[in-house]
DNA sequence: AGCCTGACCTAGG
DNA sequence: TCCTAGGCCAGGC
């Protein structure tokens, strides 16, 4: 398989895609799964670029590591993230996610293939 | 080519 | 417990 430059983008958007439907990841287990742990920032910013890309990318189901929906304000509306953890069980409290730990998702780590 | 920024995380005071 | 600083690495100017 070939890796090209922007690699880095699509294996963030290939696990976040991956994400079951009412549950959330964060971007500190993303980054980890991709084999760059300390990259958080970078999935973050891979998500800011992820609504260009022709895949629907569900960013809403990836918090930080407290729960909180820090990136709600990037949505169209603000209160757009909220709306759609909602409609999929998700209830969110305060742009915090209630019950967090249970419903966090980790995505297997890939291997250094 | 160099500097600044960023949807984060951890550690130290 | 709150606040500050540093590190992480890719993109934009």
């Amino acid at each position: 398989m070939m890796k090209n430059s922007s690699d880095f983008f699509e294996r963030v958007y290939e696990i976040v895609l991956n994400i079951p439907i009412g549950r959330v990841t964060t971007y500190g287990a993303i980054a980890n799964a991709i084999g760059a742990p300390g990259a958080s920032r970078m999935v973050g910013w891979a998500m800011n670029a992820s609504h260009k890309s022709n895949l629907y990318v569900p960013a809403h189901r990836v918090v930080n590591r407290n729960g909180m929906l820090t990136g709600k304000h990037h949505f169209p509306g603000q209160n757009t993230m909220e709306e759609l953890l909602n409609a999929e069980n998700i209830t969110v409290h305060n742009n915090k996610i209630v019950d967090f730990e249970k419903i966090l998702w980790i995505p297997d780590v890939y291997d250094t293939n």
